[in-house]
DNA sequence: CATGAATGAGACTTCATTCAT
DNA sequence: TATGAATGAAGTCTCATTCAT
């Protein structure tokens, strides 16, 4: 007789610590809380993670570098710039769309957490400002973006504009229907970029 | 003889906080931290402040009032929407210019910690969206911005790119000289309304 | 011109120190809200009274040397045992028709707190057990009482059984008016005393 | 080889806490001298018990349930309403005899406590009130006692008579041995009822 | 006499982590 | 693997008391 394909605990336990970090916020939350929330026993959430953080860590590196890999795939291709940005823009936004109990975890205790993991996860998180940073860099040598603007600064303001909306969305503060995530992205990558490119006069 | 002026305990209190908060995060610090860099004894801090928590409401309340007000001023402002949203960004990057310390403490605990003072604050938070909102509103209105792009989503991302600027600052990815700062400025508020004002083509 | 007559600082803390002991029990209490009740300031209590105990050792010790006096002037009065007891009975619950908030104070921070006052006052406690004792001593003696009874048991539950009255008005549980006062006394002595008496079958 | 039978933790910590309050009084003893008394960590007590009010609630109304349960079961009794108080008066006396630690922490912490467990176990303390006041009202009903007595208020000082003969006992005002529990329960049994019940001239 | 700012010891409670079974 | 009892460090807040003016 077939066994009964064996159940993942770990992933069972993450998909728990996200639904109960974005209800409670890390800091709120106990372990014991993602542990009733898995429906497992207390001490099983240490046989799989060797503690609180490193649950936290797992899920932050998981989905982060999938989004490093997009920028750095994005970069590749062989299309203007604007569609570059557009590209990562909406890759944002879309793992927003798709799993958004997880992207509000890793805005509000990583990206935007400076005193906690934002500092343990800062090499990564540049690594991504520095794959927009190229991008805008790349655009300037070769013509299709104003030089006089430093990629570095660009690549911030473009990825705290972006994250900003999600953050408004995760509060509530706009609404976050399909519509909005559709406009917003090609909002403010035109707008964005519109400042950014060069004019032709 | 002369009496000596009487110290302010209060506001020797609240410096040392913003110092504390600024060095070790608002959880990471324990009053007493708080206590020993004001030079005063521990109850100190329990006779003029009902808890740890309301030390930080009263700096965020102190100085987010005056981002309100300065908003509020500069809308009045007969001069062009560009201005207007140079004189905010200027007001927003003198602030942490001024007070790095007490500006990092506002973003790194208030504005950008949605689980814990960005929460209790949203509403006064929230105040300063609306104010940008208005300014691009209006500049909509009277034909100076394009009207095709939401005012309420363009805040968002104004906002969000001058606050990851300081961001970047505190944490050091980017320089952080009187030049910097001045250039920064200049340069987001270029961009964002370049993308934003309508071309007259 | 006439001075004002000075009013009695001391006097004005000690009654407020009643109100507010009755209203929020000893411990709940903070030496300032006695401040507060009395309308002084915080340290002028500290200038009348050595500490917050000493403000209800004062209360007490006051109280509770009238209900001794009146004890052994009672017991030196020429008349039957039965209205000694009856006396006595009388004024514990005429000292309570008089200040109940006293009262309460007394029996409730004090006679029936075994763990704190009632121990420092222990031995002017057990004074008044012993006076109620000698009058059921002595009224075996003389033939009026049975003297197959314990006369310092039956002084316990004599006491025992006045207190748990007031006690029972104090919280509620009966309803105190003047009516409920003078019947309660007549019975309790009633009974207690009938019991106590030698039959004369 | 068989398991050690699993030590009832709960159990000691309560039977520990009895021991801790009876020495030294619920306020006066801290949550790590019950541990310490009972040999478990400081923790564990909080995995066992809400807080250190919820031990003291825990043993109260483990000790008075049964009272009243003594009580109810008494009342059915087809026996004199004599014989009835005595059964209850034997009962309060022999668990004062069973476990005098216990006892005088109910009374001293509880029963006497007015202004903190009383408060909160007034209802449960007041049926017992009510099932003494029962007895005397139907041996009013059924002429065995006088019925020129308010039962509400024999129930006070019956009741009353007992805990302060507990309270000597335990304060060692009066001697506390095994002749002594038997005479005084006699006596005050004896004293009251004769007060109580018809004359038959 | 009078004020109230200043002091600091002390206790409860939380909760991440360990470990015996 | 799985369980959950057991551990104990750490931090907030209270409030009686002192003291300078």
């Amino acid at each position: 007789m077939a066994k009964a394909p064996p159940v993942d605990r770990r992933r069972q336990i993450l998909d728990a610590a996200v639904r109960v970090f974005a209800r409670q916020g890390f800091h709120a939350c106990r372990v014991s809380d993602i542990a009733d929330e898995a429906g497992v026993a207390y001490g099983l959430v240490y046989h799989y993670f060797k503690s609180k953080d490193q649950v936290m860590n797992e899920l932050f590196t998981e989905r982060w570098s999938l989004l490093l890999a997009a920028i750095e795939e994005v970069d590749k291709r062989d299309i203007p710039p604007r569609e570059k940005l557009d590209a990562v823009a909406g890759f944002i936004i879309d793992s927003y769309r798709h799993d958004p109990d997880l992207m509000k975890v890793i805005i509000v205790e990583v990206t935007r957490a400076a005193n906690s993991f934002g500092r343990t996860h800062m090499p990564e998180i540049k690594r991504a400002y520095d794959g927009i940073a190229k991008i805008v860099s790349d655009a300037q040598a070769s013509g299709a973006f104003r030089d006089d603007i430093d990629p570095e600064l660009a690549s911030m303001w473009f990825y705290g504009a972006i994250e900003q909306l999600l953050s408004a969305w995760v509060f509530g503060l706009i609404p976050a229907d399909e519509d909005a995530f559709e406009r917003a992205r090609a909002m403010v990558v035109e707008t964005v970029c519109g400042g950014l490119e060069a004019r032709r006069d």
